[in-house]
DNA sequence: ACACTATTGCAAATAATTTGCGTTAGTGTA
DNA sequence: TACACTAACGCAAATTATTTGCAATAGTGT
């Protein structure tokens, strides 16, 4: 169950148009409803830093500066700020849950190496229009509020190697 | 680890064309180098049965006249049958692996009900295409294997609830 | 400075998935 | 059909991922 903040507002920071090149964590923390503390910040910083979907395990180990938060703080943590949609989930097949930031990137997909597990970030994603075919298509559905999409193939360097 | 099994024959037995209408599934098992037991024979019928991808928890529950194999039993069956190619591992945003059988249903992707977990088929993939577009574009990668498409949404009977 | 409660750490509980190992049972061959 | 070989299975135990309870700590608004 997760506890929801209230929320005094509930306006994103996003600062629109294409040009979202860096976000105020503090700021954007505040405008969801979320206290602004160290552990956040720095989260949200290492997330955006790192650029690649990262899982909790990545999380830990990369944490600079200070000690990492307990593996349950981030769990939380993330589980928060997807559902308030600065973060989103996303299945890279390895059955553990991976996590990217999301202000400061267009929504899109990835392509993730069989062998060694690389993943290359895809750009614009063009299947909001497939999204409206479906629904006239769907019997059981009337909404799609998102999708998930990710390739598997071979990239370059494993494809030398074996 | 997986064990390997020999591949005396690495042919499939699927039917080829569209009309893939049933599959013979001792052949199946035989044509890709395993050994045509009960517990596989089961599974796949059962899976092919369901029509919808099943977690290993589904599959144990709905196993039928016999007593259900043990859990070790159909995690070692459905990963050998994916990497075999007959199944296919596919992520509901559940958390939790689900299985889909393939030989008699073409490359299809699903919507999935955030409220109530409903999962509904969606008719053929059209991103073959896109693809080939985005091999073009990689810097890293030069093959694509595979990928996994999932829409998340509302259905009609939760709609209706809330 | 103070009260209120979100956030965190820590330990313990669940859940999902994997692994080791001895036994059982398909398969090919004699 | 009997026999040897080894994949497949059951069972128990080990891992790994994720969640939950609870008391202590620390942002926030007043």
């Amino acid at each position: 169950m997760i506890k929801k903040p209230s929320f005094h507002e509930h306006t994103h920071a996003h600062t629109g148009g294409g040009s979202a090149a860096t976000v105020d964590s503090a700021a954007l923390l505040r405008s969801l409803g979320f206290r602004v503390t160290p552990g956040r910040l720095a989260l949200l910083a290492l997330l955006e830093a790192a650029g690649t979907p990262l899982s909790v395990q990545d999380v830990s180990k990369k944490w600079q500066g200070t000690k990492s938060p307990d593996i349950a703080t981030l769990y939380r943590s993330l589980t928060d700020l997807q559902v308030a949609g600065i973060v989103q989930r996303i299945d890279l097949g390895t059955g553990t849950a991976h996590f990217e930031y999301t202000p400061t990137r267009p929504h899109h997909h990835h392509i993730i190496c069989n062998g060694c597990g690389a993943v290359e970030e895809l750009e614009h994603c063009t299947l909001v229009g497939l999204e409206d075919q479906l629904l006239i298509t769907s019997r059981q559905f009337k909404s799609i509020y998102s999708h998930n999409l990710e390739f598997f193939g071979q990239c370059t360097r494993c494809a030398i190697k074996k």
